[in-house]
DNA sequence: CAGTGGTCTAGACCACGAA
DNA sequence: TCGTGGTCTAGACCACTGC
């Protein structure tokens, strides 16, 4: 009995070091408050320096810690809810939205997007391509593509601008008018694009949740929209359940 | 003009791994083909194996590779669409669900859950803590964890099994009998507790969307419930959205 | 047993942000 | 300019799977 028995599962450092590290987040630190340097702290824990940033990674995956090249690593507030909800159908743009900077262009969409249109690829049906962002509490929590194809809002007047932000808007103003039908919903985990990574203040491939919509109207898809969110700061609420929330 | 305009911002070369190598799993591989190992792939392309490594994360993540220790590294297939919709709000284990291995202990629950309970911490009222695996295709999607404070079910008998599936099942039938009023949802990324992993055939820390839902029922939170779906096989549908697919 | 992916090391250099 | 996190290397050993 001279030495207790060995642990038969040896746990990762890696695995070992976040929980440790997550526990003095907890105790020692306040949000916003910024760690010692990765090269010291894993001077402190004794391991290598990717040792120890696998942890970090963890941490920050799990919406614990925020990391900022040439700034540091800072405890991350809580994530924040933002509604995605779906118990009443409503075209984008309606409600109390907080999306800005609308732009508008008139690009072909990716050939995925281009299957749930029905739209006919070879007819080459235009597709309105619009651009917003959603800004909450003052922070971009997501860029979102919403694919309308011409034939879904015959109204739009050539006057109300050819491009852009007052474009994007007329374009809007068109779909709400339609009796929306019904809509569809799915969420899954991606990488964050190089276009919608920079808009998002986060590195290119950095985890994003990825929601797509589809609007119907009129017998058919009327709109799709894909809407990446920042997988690190949001929880997406369905319901109103704004002050849900779990630590993980 | 003797040499074109050097790259201003060099692609890190993890990304453009990624980019070729998934490019190559469309046109080159098919569902469920072996790819050649880390470290052929890292001399075939001239990178250090911890650099190839970084691209196929990457590539996990998106949900298009499957690596396996002892095994290898699999094309996989499309993400499975698995349906967590809101729409029509009813109690769990309702409808034609594929939940299995059912059972049921009365441990207290985790701070935070008890928190989104209505039970008062001091007074440790007990609750029934139901562990549930969704398996979807043959496959485990979920682990969920379903917190039901006893007194949201008053007239479940002792004489029902003190614990195990038999339990559960009983648990379950009863929260049923009771009117729903309502239910709160919230997805958010985390990653995969040691005993989640294991039931779901990951390694600890594997990334996984949370869901979490709250049940309201006679103006309290009748139960809490706490899914853990893989986020590298699954996409979650609200609304019938099952062929819903966008190809990241 | 051989071969796979998973962990870990001890360096190096680079890109970015702030002073 | 300096300090930060991000990328990359070339090794080593370990844990698991299947033969």
């Amino acid at each position: 009995m001279g030495t207790t028995q060995l642990e038969s599962v040896p746990e990762p450092k890696y695995w070992h070091l976040k929980t440790v590290i997550g526990e003095a987040l907890d105790t020692d630190f306040s949000v916003g408050e910024i760690l010692p340097n990765e090269r010291e702290l894993a001077a402190r824990f004794g391991v290598a320096r990717a040792t120890l940033r696998q942890a970090l990674e963890q941490l920050e995956l799990e919406g614990r810690l925020q990391r900022r090249r040439g700034v540091g690593t800072t405890v991350a507030p809580p994530r924040m809810g933002v509604d995605v909800s779906t118990t009443q159908a409503q075209w984008p743009g309606a409600g109390e939205d907080t999306w800005e900077s609308v732009d508008c262009t008139a690009a072909a969409p990716p050939a995925a997007v281009a299957r749930l249109l029905d739209v006919d690829t070879e007819a080459a049906e235009p597709v309105h391509t619009l651009r917003r962002l959603r800004v909450t509490n003052g922070q971009a929590v997501a860029a979102e593509q919403l694919y309308v194809p011409a034939g879904s809002v015959p109204d739009l007047t050539a006057i109300d601008a050819p491009s852009g932000a007052a474009r994007a808007r007329a374009v809007l103003r068109e779909l709400r008018r339609l009796t929306l039908e019904g809509q569809d919903r799915a969420v899954e985990l991606g990488s964050a694009r190089a276009d919608d990574a920079k808009e998002l203040d986060r590195l290119p491939g950095a985890p994003v949740l990825v929601v797509t919509t589809r609007y119907f109207s009129g017998g058919r898809t009327a709109a799709v929209c894909v809407a990446t969110y920042r997988a690190d700061t949001c929880r997406l609420t369905f319901g109103g359940a704004g002050d849900l929330q779990i630590a993980s």
